[in-house]
DNA sequence: ATTGTTCATCGCAAATGTACGATGAAACTA
DNA sequence: TAGTTTCATCGTACATTTGCGATGAACAAT
């Protein structure tokens, strides 16, 4: 890639967002931390019951969103539980309702 | 791709909601958004002043956010004013925040 | 020791995304 | 008519994402 923006740094609250709007950007991804929100507590790969797709790639996307830091796995042999990560998680909500929360009152030109 | 998965259908919402997501998740689309939200009412290639990047590329991540049904561009020779498509930002609103409203007082296993 | 279960990772293929410069279209101005 | 401004679109290059099957690692139970 050319990309003379390769080394431009954009401010962290947006970098962040972006990051997490980017992890949640696949609907498989979106299922999952609906069942692991719904779900009180944790979960494991009963995700392969709710999506049609194979084993190995919802542990792809259950890796995204560890990275994103959206949820935590833990080895519960032989099984693996997964959680959402709950600090990143409020992290998340207030970014996106901070993105949210414009006041609409004033004129909209459009 | 040979993805057997390709003809399944995710629930409206869900497809919607990680569509929104996903035009979400780019650093310079997300001050796009902030940029129109704040500003009141409409606007332009000023973005050229806010994003390092080409004008080429400026225009198609504005694309990308009309596709997605987030922004509005209305020709207003010789230029073109964008804002926020307000109707859909409430709906993506929305569904982020029942995404996010999950009652956190069940106890998390992890 | 062997087998079975659960999950991660590798290797591959195809699709999408990101970025740029160049070119083109539309409309105003001289 | 010719020139200017503003923006979209085309073509290109490379990176990343998405998906699959195959293989491997870790552990429990026979």
């Amino acid at each position: 890639m050319k990309r003379s923006a390769k080394d431009f740094n954009y401010s962290d609250d947006t970098a962040l967002l972006a990051k997490f709007a980017k992890a949640l950007g696949h609907p498989a991804r979106i299922i999952i931390l609906k069942h692991l929100s719904n779900q009180s507590c944790c979960f494991t790969g009963d995700l392969l019951e709710v999506l049609p797709l194979a084993q190995s790639t919802v542990s792809q996307h259950l890796k995204e969103l560890k990275d994103a830091g959206l949820i935590i796995g833990e080895v519960d042999p032989p099984k693996v539980k997964y959680c959402i990560n709950t600090e990143n998680w409020l992290l998340a909500q207030n970014l996106f309702s901070s993105l949210f929360k414009e006041d609409f009152s004033k004129i909209n030109c459009c």
